[in-house]
DNA sequence: CATACGTGGAG
DNA sequence: TCTCCAAGTAT
């Protein structure tokens, strides 16, 4: 249970605390791409409900470059809704977790459609929008509308398990930690508090190293008081990541285009692009067990040299074959010249492969 | 409640 | 090299 829950969820306390972080963030608020300063007119829901999806789970520096992107390519709802999907998940390759960008995509067809172009304004509203969580949904509401929601990402449950000191290890903590959260929050100025538990989390409350002598609210922090703040929040250890496997086929035509196909719709990398490969396992492929997943009979040959990349829960390993394609009759997926590339739906991974095969195939001499 | 789901930077 | 972790969501 709780090590130390205050007895009252809002204390005369924890106000004061609420008013000292947002004096704090008056004076000490990034300037970032989708946030408005004061004096500004009210936050555009749709940039608000943009940078939220790009930013879960992602760096504010990362973020950064596709936020101005889309926003130049599709600066309302509708436009992003008109979008072929291909073109956002093109845009959005890179930046990893493509589900976001398919749910983003359906969210502002719901959007523009059935609810007339205007984001919903409630919390339970935008909860039933594809991609929208408990998070992102609090952060519109707040951030977006001014209303008053309980903001609880991964900077929040930090500086909440240090403030209250609480030792439960995540992700068991998280209810807990969600109860102290609302309890700090207060009725005005929701938006502005959500950013500023979160900005301190970023710049002050930091995973490792704390700067708690800049920190506003260090008088209150019982895990300060202890010594202990830079251990908490704990977390339940997890699972070593196994390695899996696969041979990618680089096949070229005698036009010099490439040969790729598109993923399934759902599960890892759903529907974006790919160099054809066997399928990825633990076990390393003889090559003969390859050879017949090899998407055309052709004289493959291996090239020096592995591609590693790690996902969230499996390493990856990938060998490269390649091999000049007689002709561009075949089924599955389609050529692509090297100058097009660009503009493919390409994850990371994939553009490493394709690196290694260039420069591989680069310095052995074209094949044959 | 546990697991799948990307990527890049920091230490 | 390796682990951690970042403005989480869906199932």
């Amino acid at each position: 249970m709780a090590s130390v829950a205050p007895s009252k969820p809002r204390s005369p306390q924890d106000y004061r605390g609420a008013e000292r972080l947002l004096a704090w963030y008056d004076r000490h608020a990034r300037t970032l791409p989708w946030r408005t300063r004061q004096g500004d007119p009210p936050a555009d829901p749709y940039r608000v409900w943009l940078s939220e999806i790009m930013l879960q789970q992602t760096t504010v520096v990362t973020v950064g470059p596709y936020f101005a992107d889309f926003l130049a390519r599709w600066p309302n709802v509708a436009a992003l809704a008109a979008a072929p999907l291909d073109d956002v998940l093109t845009a959005w390759a890179g930046l990893g977790y493509y589900a976001r960008a398919r749910n983003l995509h359906r969210c502002a067809q719901m959007v523009a459609g059935e609810l007339g172009g205007v984001f919903p304004d409630r919390e339970a509203e935008l909860l039933k929008l594809p991609g929208i969580g408990r998070y992102t949904a609090a952060a519109i509401a707040a951030i977006a509308f001014g209303q008053r929601a309980v903001v609880v990402d991964g900077n929040v449950e930090r500086v909440v398990a240090r403030l209250f000191k609480v030792e439960t290890p995540l992700p068991a903590a998280k209810a807990e930690l969600h109860r102290l959260a609302d309890g700090l929050t207060p009725e005005q100025r929701a938006g502005d508090f959500a950013q500023a538990m979160m900005d301190l989390g970023a710049t002050v409350c930091l995973p490792r190293r704390p700067k708690c002598l800049l920190c506003p609210l260090e008088a209150d922090c019982q895990a300060k008081a202890a010594g202990i703040a830079q251990g908490l929040p704990r977390r339940q250890s997890k699972a070593a990541k196994p390695t899996r496997r696969a041979v990618a086929f680089w096949l070229m035509a005698a036009d010099g285009a490439l040969l790729l196909r598109r993923r399934p719709e759902k599960g890892l990398l759903g529907g974006m692009m790919e160099v054809p490969s066997t399928p990825w396992r633990e076990a390393p492929w003889p090559a003969a067990e390859a050879q017949a997943a090899a998407p055309a009979a052709a004289e493959w040959r291996e090239l020096p040299g592995l591609v590693r990349h790690t996902f969230t829960h499996f390493h990856f390993e990938v060998t490269v074959w390649a091999a000049r394609a007689q002709s561009k009759a075949i089924d599955a997926g389609h050529w692509v010249s090297l100058d097009g590339l660009a503009d493919e739906a390409l994850p990371t991974v994939m553009r490493k492969i394709i690196a290694h095969g260039l420069t591989q195939t680069a310095v052995v001499g074209r094949d044959d």
